[in-house]
DNA sequence: CCAAAAGTGTTCCATCTACACCCATGT
DNA sequence: ACATGGGTGTAGATGGAACACTTTTGG
């Protein structure tokens, strides 16, 4: 099948490995996971598999994270690519990292059954093998500079959300705390947010307004490029 | 070697492909190549070539840089995994793509001799092999970003630069013109270039006044971030 | 009535933008 | 002397940061 010019070069396996975040509310989490296999079975790892040859490697990512968490349809984004020599210790595995954003509590069904997927809070995160703690620094910093300017984060928040939820998961991706009123002001002068009559009375006795995000109002405007916080 | 896990999966041609920016003082510029193999011998192409088994990904863009350009020790800085089934003719070929600076003039030489390499002007780019179009594409996208909060500009200009040449260049990179006087001003106030007292007379009666980045003036600055225009 | 979180405006300061004239020099 | 590009300052607008009190309601 491959030309001639192709046939005397190296093949080398290649992995993608998924950082999920996740917000519970107060902190930002990563869902890791029980590694089955050797090497380093039974250590806790990013979701990882290898990528086949008649696929994307966006599709790899998008199955390796259906098939160990049981997750489809979630924001994904490719982060870095990872290709030392010895960054696997069981031979050469090139990875190319992808990060996602979900709603913890809408896929909490999904996770429960399966996989030895767990959730960490990230300031508490378990030692993972090989690099991917470095990859879950990246995708930290990542995160913090694509949530200034595109409105990703919704994705960790349920449909329906309040102002407070908001601004807590700005103030634990930024890992600083916000001025309300400062916060209140910019979010909603951007004009991508419907307030709804209804409140959300757990959290409170006074409650909060519910809000959701408007994608067509969003669309309508990305065009200039925005800033978010 | 590898252990038994890893037997079963596939093995994929990996490759790396440079985009090659340089500035003439006037317009960016991008290095680009005639391919000497099938499939598309004879087109014009990126630099590219294969990842070895036993070398980082990162060691071998910089091995090829060299071998096709002869060029070494330039910046270079990883743009983006290309990993689509169909993105080669011949074959599955995933390409990691790096972007690298030059100072044209500097290495001209090395250049001259070498290798049908051929710098066209980005906004008369000949059409491109396979993928290598929207490899450039997403490359001036990223120099924009970076260029606005890290100062890698530096490194398409000649160490001696007047403030001229460096507006040149950042309203090349923005594809805007710039107020000079505001340029000026905030260029200037980030205390990372020192005036010499030379002079360059080639392009004015007047002359202007060559800087030097100072290297370690931005180090100490780079801790909490900074914006350039 | 009290505790706990939601909601709401104003002032100040820093930064960005727009804008025009004089300077130095080679021909 | 004049043409060419280099160098400089100010005023007005904009956006961000700091800051405190009132509202609601469940217990």
């Amino acid at each position: 099948m491959d030309i001639i010019e192709y046939r005397n070069h190296d093949r080398i396996l290649l992995a993608v490995d998924c950082i999920i975040f996740g917000f519970d509310g107060r902190k930002l989490q990563a869902l890791c996971i029980k590694r089955g296999i050797d090497p380093e079975k039974g250590r806790w790892s990013l979701m990882g598999g290898f990528v086949d040859c008649n696929e994307d490697v966006d599709t790899a990512a998008s199955r390796v994270l259906k098939q160990r968490t049981g997750l489809a349809d979630i924001y994904m984004e490719q982060l870095y690519c990872f290709g030392d020599v010895r960054r696997d210790s069981a031979g050469r595995v090139v990875s190319i990292a992808y990060f996602s954003l979900i709603n913890i509590e809408a896929y909490s069904e999904q996770l429960q059954d399966n996989h030895e997927a767990r959730w960490f809070d990230l300031e508490k995160m378990p030692s993972l093998i090989f690099d991917h703690e470095q990859m879950v620094v990246i995708a930290k910093k990542r995160l913090r500079e694509k949530v200034a300017t595109h409105p990703i984060g919704f994705a960790l928040l349920p449909e329906k959300f309040t102002l407070p939820q908001l601004q807590n998961l700005y103030e634990a991706i930024y890992e600083s705390p916000l001025d309300k009123r400062n916060f209140a002001r910019k979010i909603l002068s951007l004009g991508i947010l419907n307030k709804l009559t209804e409140k959300e009375k757990q959290s409170s006795r006074k409650g909060a307004f519910y809000y959701i995000f408007d994608k067509d109002k969003y669309s309508a405007l990305e065009q200039e490029g925005l800033k978010f916080t």
